[in-house]
DNA sequence: CAAGCGGGTTGACGTGGATCAAACGCCCCA
DNA sequence: TGGGGCGTTTGATCCACGTCAACCCGCTTG
């Protein structure tokens, strides 16, 4: 996998480190003050950029960074040896990708851009030398690998005990809430997964996410065009949600 | 909920510290020096004893410290508004429990006692500002998270696109495992846990575990006697894993 | 010793989602 | 401008697992 477009700090770099940057309420140095947030310029030492369907890491990469989303998303997979792939989550702009590879120096899935993209590359080592100095950027970090695990917990709870079409939306709720936070509308966005990888994350088959894409249409919730969504009824999807067994 | 049985540091208490206790290779202090291991004794400041059924936290309590299990073993559970309970880990003697606490200052599940246990406080401010000043100390607790991680991604993987005695076999083969880096036979042990809970755990119901358990025993995988199992053919389960479609 | 109970097994049956298959629409490119 | 392909939608059928129910077993309690 040959590197791409790593971009070495400069001048201009420099422009787009963490204190300039306007993600840092939804990224590492959420948080920290401005005097620390300085400290991260000297760590993020260069960015990547990752054109549609080309991987950032693939399995068994050695680990050395983990990367910070700053335009652009992504999806993380793990696969099985006869080719079943599990997505275990979808990354957009803020968002820390890499940390399954601290366990064993080795990343242990796939992250492959969905759209052209590009990442803030964040040397580990330095990232826990300056973690050792700077004590909110520790804790920050902490909350960061800490929110994952959370989060994958909120996954199981879908795969395991959720049916289809509260699967979905959730998803689709989890999107909206996502895309407001950057400031986005919460109620009309672009998916940038194809269904059979939404069905992946969400276990289930493309077929099954597109009946109930149609289902929410048909019930007035959402509308659907492509991968344009728009929803029309928030409170009726969270209903979905909450919905006790219709006796 | 009333705290119990908090042992205070004594020297009956040091006998059991991080340096002296036979549990290094699983819990938080693998591979780190002796040196750096002796530092740990003054951080895990008491233990607590659980009984069967009772909590370790709860969802919503105020997250102060991380567990390590000394003896016996505990589940993790979430719950959804209407009753539904999604079991996320079980876990044995060196591991952490407490983890999802991190990023809200609070708990985001509910750890349970499998039967009598005790566990280690490590108070987590305690942790952060030693792992400031002990290198191997903060990589380690990284991997530790990280694993935790790989852990889940594993589980989204079975919940996402396995079926019924796939899943069941993997979790066989895990506890194996597990038992094994323990000290325990690798074949043949006591499950903690009830067809319920296993059946939680794996996006089951509780009918469909037995099931597969009869079936196991059927094709002579296995020796079920009620929690008790004994693997009788190993390479039989991992088969069911590595198992391309019966084309 | 009987009664009660929680956990487990097993059977009969129902169903949500998978599978198989066809057709559509958008987009890229010749 | 017209074809070809990928992603999507939709329909018909199938089946793995859920649901409902009966029963068993080992333990506890009176």
């Amino acid at each position: 996998m040959p590197h791409q477009a790593v971009v070495p700090i400069t001048a201009e770099a420099l422009k787009t480190a963490c204190s300039q940057c306007n993600l840092q309420e939804l990224c590492l140095p959420f948080g920290m003050s401005d005097g620390d947030i300085d400290q991260l310029d000297g760590l993020v030492g260069a960015r990547r950029k990752i054109k549609r369907h080309q991987h950032l890491y693939r399995v068994g990469d050695t680990f050395e960074a983990i990367y910070a989303v700053r335009t652009g998303s992504f999806k993380t997979d793990v696969l099985l040896e006869d080719g079943r792939e599990q997505v275990t989550g979808f990354q957009m702009s803020g968002e820390i990708i890499g940390l399954d590879g601290i366990s064993t120096d080795a990343h242990t899935c796939n992250a492959v851009a969905l759209e052209d993209s590009d990442v803030c590359i964040i040397p580990f080592d330095n990232l826990e030398k300056l973690s050792r100095e700077v004590e909110s950027l520790q804790h920050q970090f902490h909350k960061v690998m800490s929110r994952e695990i959370v989060r994958d917990h909120g996954v199981m709870m879908l795969l395991g005990s959720m049916r289809a079409e509260e699967r979905l939306a959730a998803f689709l709720i989890n999107m909206s809430q996502r895309f407001t936070a950057r400031g986005f509308s919460a109620a009309e966005f672009h998916l940038r997964m194809t269904r059979e990888e939404i069905g992946s994350y969400l276990g289930l088959k493309l077929e099954t996410v597109s009946r109930a894409f149609s289902r929410f249409q048909e019930n007035g919730l959402i509308k659907v065009q492509q991968k344009h969504i728009r929803i029309q009824n928030i409170a009726g999807l969270k209903a979905l949600l909450s919905h006790l067994p219709s006796v």
